[in-house]
DNA sequence: CACTATACTTAAGATTAACTAAAGTATTAG
DNA sequence: CTAATACTTTAGTTAATCTTAAGTATAGTG
């Protein structure tokens, strides 16, 4: 489409510009670059050259600039400064301080366990465009493989995903929890309970951990929020396998129905394994595995 | 030497960044170029090694943007812009006056309200090298913003657009219009509507504008073309609200459904703010502007 | 009027960058 | 499976840029 082939003008040769224009003399000018005055002089001589049209004049023994230098030198000063931010601008990326990282999490983390880490790190990366979505183990690593996040802390899935590397992050004990009215006799008398939906990671290892124990497992109302099953519990409705951390937290804690555990629920950290490694998001990485 | 030696990224390799990003594939790209794919991809490379962040991917057999790209992208799109003034200038420095300048304008501009004025100002400057597209208001600006046109009159657009310089040219009456076969009743019961597709500033003034009136805006067909739109409604497919000069011209003009318009459209004079004054350009706004 | 220091420029040779053509590597489509 | 597509890599050539060293012109000094 647009054909006038441009001058191929190199940041170099605006550098050498900008600072012949503010050294008092070439040899000054050159020695603050690093470069020779004969380095100086070409390559002032093949940006003239490039943009077709005299910007220097001999005055005495010196060159000077002439008036139409100005447009030029402008030019030369806004695209060295426009350089040196992207220059600035990339160094924050390399090293992790600039650029976006996409965090998923299921609640637990974000509300509990990480939720310090989390804040921290925000803190002290304030140029870190951080995202955050909390939504359900299954639907994380969903986003994660269409590449909708970067970096997901979710229950750990049931055998190999493919496409993602998975690193043990932290255990959670899961503990039973009955209605405060209802007397807790062996585990086969357990239940009615209320549970994550069908589907969800966690609702599987805790019908694998009732299962064990011998407890029946029928369902009488399901969410997706630990909340609002630790509500229905205290209202009775039911009983419920939880997570301490979500159970035992706010006003009115539950108290567990057995001291001992009904399974352990172990979340992972999990990124996508043919990613280009992104220094933002190993940063963030190794703060949620280190706690 | 405060100076973290900057990278020497070269105009070229710039501009190969911007043909990479906007053709479909590189061998597209390089083809647009002039050059091989093979020489595009190694100046992409040295382009990335300079800035020192990844900004490619391979995504099947194609090589894509990160979204990192953008910074830099957005840093090619600009100096390429500027290099393109500076050469511009240059040129009209060296033979003197002439020059190049690209306007853009939409239709009605165009065809009806500056068609005498350009072609005065054509035959009163035979050495101005002046190129005209017409295109909708939101393209011209786009090409106007990235370098590919030098002057736009368009439809006012909404807020302020950085880096742009608008300057008010005329106001346009737009008024109904309904098939010929129809009645004309309270503009509640007005349409269903022929219309400038979503997205379209004049599109937007149309809806304001019969909301105001509490007339539905039922949209039934689109299209950016006012003569298309004019002959919809002589079809009988619906209704329109359109520029009294488009609607009202030619062999069988449409007839206005109200006498009093629906609404305004207020067209620009728009340019980009950081460019070097051109003679050639101010010449051609000034004419523009007085009509 | 030499004599010399200053301020650049030009020349020569080495190094580096950038191009084309051709071969190589995946990936996708039939 | 084979062919086509989309890039990358390699090899060899040409162009650009650097350094050192020599050249030119100017300004100041005795």
């Amino acid at each position: 489409m647009a054909q006038p082939n441009l001058p191929n003008l190199t940041v170099q040769q605006l550098e050498y510009l900008v600072a012949a224009a503010e050294g008092p003399t070439r040899a000054v000018a050159a020695a603050s670059l690093g470069v020779t005055a004969s380095a100086l002089s070409q390559g002032l001589a093949e940006l003239e050259r490039r943009v077709g049209v005299r910007i220097f004049e001999r005055q005495g023994r010196q060159t000077r600039l002439r008036p139409q230098a100005n447009e030029v030198l402008t030019h030369a000063r806004r695209v060295v400064a426009e350089t040196r931010d992207l220059a600035r601008w990339a160094g924050m990326q390399r090293t992790g301080q600039a650029g976006m990282v996409r965090l998923g999490t299921i609640d637990a983390v974000a509300v509990n366990h990480r939720a310090e880490a989390i804040r921290r790190h925000r803190r002290a990366t304030p140029g870190l465009d951080l995202r955050l979505t909390v939504a359900p183990s299954g639907a994380l690593l969903d986003s994660l493989l269409v590449g909708d996040l970067d970096l997901v802390v979710c229950v750990e899935p049931t055998g190999l995903v493919d496409g993602l590397v998975i690193s043990p992050c932290l255990e959670e004990l899961l503990y039973a929890y009955a209605p405060s009215d209802v007397h807790v006799g062996a585990p086969t008398e357990w239940g009615p309970w209320v549970t994550y939906p069908e589907g969800s990671h966690t609702r599987k290892v805790i019908a694998a951990g009732l299962s064990v124990l011998g407890a029946p497992f029928a369902v009488i109302a399901e969410s997706n929020q630990p909340e609002v099953l630790r509500e229905m519990v205290r209202l009775g409705m039911g009983w419920a396998v939880l997570p301490a951390a979500g159970a035992e937290a706010g006003a009115e804690p539950l108290t567990r129905a057995r001291s001992r555990p009904v399974g352990v629920r172990r979340l992972v950290v999990a990124r996508r394994a043919d990613v280009v490694t992104d220094v933002a998001v190993d940063n963030l990485a190794s703060v949620l595995l280190r706690g």
